[in-house]
DNA sequence: GGAAAAAACCGATCGTCAATCGGTATTTGG
DNA sequence: CCAAATACCGATTGACGATCGGTTTTTTCC
């Protein structure tokens, strides 16, 4: 899933855990950028249609919202890599930590390691049954 | 970093460790795809330029190999990933554990652990300088 | 209920880039 | 030095995002 670079921009804009029709992104984004409300429209709807906004009609516009947050969003880009080159889930992931390896903090590392216990406990309880 | 399908699968031919030129790239993808040797030089070409292969003129022709290995270029296609959606490297490494969780194996998660284990000892080698 | 306003929808154009391949310029080996 | 092999150039096609004008549909409100 390639997105152009407003797609990016607006998709972001959307996890800031914001809901707002197209004349408001249109607002926000005129003043970093320009553009009309109708390329924000045509933007949305791209986005809603590769199901990435979610929408609804409130009074007589659409308010659109995330479908899903930025984490689960890489997870699936990353899942889209291992698929395009033929790398299994495993390999994938260790490609992703030898790369970042040096850049993570003692922090972020820790929560790596509570991750990866509590998926342990959960294959442990797989394992009762 | 976006491939197109052909770049992708030459990509590929080239990290089963092989050295190969235009001919024998061609000859390769001739039968199972069709193109022709020029459909096959410029592909070449493409991903010479953008990095991905290494050449070097032997004879009358350009000899190439892969200019880095899957693991490295899928670790740098999710750092491409982190930038693109403003992830730090920590919670874009959580994301890819998150989503492929359920899919490890024992020793894909055993193989993690050791790489975390080695990047620890690292960190405390640098803490006694 | 009908008109004005707001929004959605449609369609055309442009730019970028991969794939494709014909044609021409080079280079190399004999 | 010539012929064959290869590289290089350029044009075309097909996707797709960005852009926006114009038209249709929907809402609101008098």
């Amino acid at each position: 899933m390639q997105l152009g670079e407003l797609e990016k921009q607006v998709l972001q804009y959307f996890w800031k855990g914001r809901t707002a029709d197209a004349k408001s992104v249109h607002t926000h984004f005129e003043k970093q950028r320009g553009g009309t409300l109708n390329t924000i429209q045509s933007t949305l709807d791209r986005l809603y249609k590769k199901g990435l906004l979610r929408r609804e009609k409130q009074g007589h516009a659409f308010h659109y919202q995330a479908a899903m947050d930025r984490q689960a969003f890489i997870g699936k880009l990353i899942e889209g890599i291992g698929e395009d080159y033929s790398a299994d889930p495993g390999s994938t992931l260790i490609a992703a930590f030898s790369t970042f390896s040096e850049k993570l903090s003692n922090e972020q590392i820790e929560a790596l390691e509570k991750l990866i216990e509590a998926r342990r406990e959960a294959d442990a309880e797989q394992a009762d049954k």
